[in-house]
DNA sequence: TCGCATTTGTACGTATGTATC
DNA sequence: GGATACATACGTACAAATGCG
């Protein structure tokens, strides 16, 4: 990490949620903190910028730089790190349902934008929260792009594998948010009973190059899973 | 709209729009835009910066900006701009079903981030896609800040009387998004069945200088509503 | 109410680094 | 390896909103 910003955005990150700032709500002012990290006054700014798409904090002209308040417990849409990032006083568990590598039909081709018959990572999780049944997930990887995938892989944090032995850079993602009524299989893994409804989303991931090699289907129990979204109007 | 970034970013986001760069999927050169705007780099940066927040684009270093293929028919959570902006193409309605001013107790004033017993404009409303019940919504507006409201202006948008009306500023918003059973009431209203799942947006929306003026809770008709997120990893 | 100091926003210019093709 | 194109970083000037006296 030697991108002077992104130095920058992890250490104030990491300074909101020690809680230094947690009396003012107020950040230092561009110029103290140009001063004490003695960078520019655009470095400070793309910084700052970056922790206000991350909805973390906003700006007010002629007034300051404000933290914003961020509850906890909720999938954050803004800055995904997986369930771990969520939910970090919490205990996450995994169970591998299957794991396989298949041929992509039609269908599936055309959702991961390939050719027909590429070989693609299939793998059914069912993932817990303090014990208690969260969500049930369909996720498909692209082999060409993430070549090998093991059940000690997959029953952790499989980002952090592509992220950090791959050397792959995640880019950006689109996520179709429904709610859809239980079938009686998912009711069954979820405790919950058949014909209520869940909270689906569908997701479709990309490398930064625009590349796609992740699609998933998650199915979370709607007694416990919120959303939360922080967005800002530009 | 003076500002030079700002009218270059609905210029690019009309032209997207008009379909002009759907054969290459490509944006011209930042080089060729600032020619054309006739502005500086980090200007036509700022703009192109904004339309990744959007979603809209994204950026490939060493080989170019491309579009990001943007489903329709969406809730839009990057680029909020009411029900009319997501369904450009569909009938939308609405039917005011209750409006009136409270004073806020102690648990609305929490929510509102006000002191207790503020003046709250209170507001039912159902709303209609191609004459389909599509949501049912609970909002509450800050009479401090917005200090008229009639059924005119809450059968259209009030969004929009709030921008160019009062000429507030509308800055962020925070939504916390979950499913829920449908009461006896609301399954009617959406003509649904009671106890039948249903996607819930709470929504808290603040000014560009950190009021809070407006919350609300809207109920959707499962069967209709999907939320798009599009999200970057930054 | 007015004016001034503070603080963020917009815009320009330049140089160098790094990924892609 | 070279050309192209985006990314990072520095610096400067002025505009606009806020807040205080």
């Amino acid at each position: 990490m030697d991108v002077k910003y992104k130095f920058i955005v992890t250490k104030i990150a990491e300074d909101i949620s020690s809680g230094i700032y947690k009396e003012t709500k107020k950040l230092p002012t561009v110029e103290e903190l140009m001063e004490f990290y003695n960078v520019s006054r655009s470095t400070i700014r793309q910084a700052i910028s970056t922790l206000v798409d991350r909805g973390l904090i906003y700006q007010v002209q002629g007034s300051g730089i404000f933290l914003r308040t961020n509850p906890e417990g909720c999938i954050n849409l803004q800055y995904m790190r997986g369930l771990s990032g969520d939910f970090s006083k919490e205990k996450i568990s995994t169970k591998v349902l299957e794991l396989k590598v298949i041929k992509a039909d039609k269908e599936l081709a055309q959702k991961m934008k390939c050719k027909e018959d590429t070989e693609i990572y299939f793998i059914k999780r069912l993932r817990y929260i303090d014990d208690e049944e969260y969500m049930v997930e369909y996720s498909y990887y692209n082999k060409d792009i993430v070549p090998y995938l093991n059940i000690e892989i997959t029953e952790k944090s499989i980002y952090s594998y592509i992220n950090e032995n791959l050397k792959l850079n995640i880019g950006f993602s689109d996520k179709v948010i429904y709610c859809e009524p239980l079938t009686a299989e998912h009711s069954e893994l979820l405790k919950l009973k058949e014909g209520e409804g869940s909270l689906v989303i569908e997701d479709t991931v990309f490398l930064t190059n625009g590349l796609l090699f992740d699609t998933s289907k998650c199915i979370y129990n709607y007694k416990y899973a919120k959303i939360l979204s922080l967005s800002n109007f530009k």
